[in-house]
DNA sequence: AAATCAATCCCTATAAAAGGGGATTGAAAT
DNA sequence: ATTTCAATCCCCTTTTATAGGGATTGATTT
């Protein structure tokens, strides 16, 4: 591997020990280059005056000038670099917040390290990655939204839910068949199938009972 | 239709209204005769002093008497009516401790007609029939127990869930498919199918949505 | 001893869901 | 004007689920 095609990071975060388990876990990636980390915001603010990274993985909370702050200093210099933003809060306020601000990404701590590193590879190809705990109440924020919002989530791609989708998702978690919904939507039951077959996609389930309990958890009912 | 072949009923409850309208619901049959109400337990006693019906449609709430006096009456003199209970509570101890009294169905009162009617018809011949609304807490308290408990319920038969079929279920929520399930449970898929085809019928729902959706409502999580 | 029942398995069929693909239309955004 | 995307429909194939039947074993109850 050419050291040229390197994905280089920076690690923002109080906590030294979560840099250095960060830093351990992407080591043993050829492909993921650790090239620096601060300890609080104005040191990501110092170091980004004299460097450049591919990737910035930056944590919300941090002593003097927290994540937040950051961002909009980058914003503000319109250099943000592409960032995924580390939280122990999933909470959909602070996610869109964030991204409005140009974070790419944004992962739970307890998130496993191999989400790290698929966060990494995800916004580095233009991608937005959300980690599972997070992409719950998101998913449904976007519901229903004009905007087209394809995100990278735990892995794998998923829009948000269309209109249709949701009252389809809604009538299979009330038990009924393609045939049934076809019968009540009037659509055709070819349509229905393709509506499962994005949700199915889309909400990462295996089956028609994983959209119901999606549906469930989620209280889309 | 002779009149040999009526179900006789009586009818206890201290709110006339109520009589008279299961009255009016059961006159609408003709193989079912009221051939006696009352107001409260007392009555029901004299009543059935002097007098005797295939059926005792008895309110749990009643001045003086209450329906478990009643019924503790009648299993002293050991000549319990065939009785169906009356109830605004679905409280899964007065269901067992009512049956343990002699008592041959629970009604909640937030019934259809058409249920007191189907209560009559089964507890009539011979089996035992719980309305919905108790069907829920009775059928968890009952699963895993070894007594057998065929019970008629909103006009469904079905039995309480084996162990085997409640773990089946669980797996079931979980999304995984029946091949799955055999895989952890190291049995066959044609079992799994079995207890998947009992699962269906014993919760008279259509489809492993609804088995999965039964789980949650029920917190078999 | 006989009956009952949970647990296990099998067979045959049909219906439904899952997983690919591709295609059109019309509205909305760029 | 062109692109994007939601909504709609179709094809095909494979895998699961549903629905009916029957059968055995072993434990428990009567």
């Amino acid at each position: 591997m050419k050291e040229e095609t390197n994905i280089r990071v920076h690690i923002a975060d109080d906590h030294q020990i979560l840099i250095d388990g960060i830093v351990a876990v992407l080591n043993n990636e050829k492909d993921i280059e650790v090239v620096g980390h601060s300890l609080n915001g104005q040191e990501v603010l110092d170091w980004f005056e004299t460097n450049e990274t591919d990737i910035l993985v930056l944590d919300i909370n941090m002593p003097k000038i927290d994540g937040i702050e950051v961002l909009k200093t980058f914003q503000e210099k319109d250099k943000t670099p592409n960032t995924i933003i580390l939280s122990s809060y999933d909470d959909v306020k602070l996610v869109k917040e964030v991204l409005k601000m140009g974070a790419n990404g944004f992962l739970a701590k307890n998130c496993a390290g191999e989400n790290i590193v698929e966060a990494i590879r995800s916004v580095h190809a233009g991608e937005k990655y959300f980690s599972k705990g997070v992409q719950q109440d998101f998913i449904l924020a976007m519901s229903g939204k004009k905007k087209k919002n394809e995100v990278h989530q735990d892995g794998v791609f998923f829009s948000s839910l269309t209109d249709r989708e949701l009252e389809v998702l809604r009538h299979i978690a009330f038990e009924s068949s393609s045939k049934e919904i076809a019968g009540k939507l009037n659509i055709s039951t070819s349509t229905v199938d393709t509506y499962r077959k994005s949700l199915l996609k889309k909400l990462k389930v295996k089956n028609s009972v994983g959209l119901a309990m999606y549906a469930v958890k989620h209280k889309l009912l």
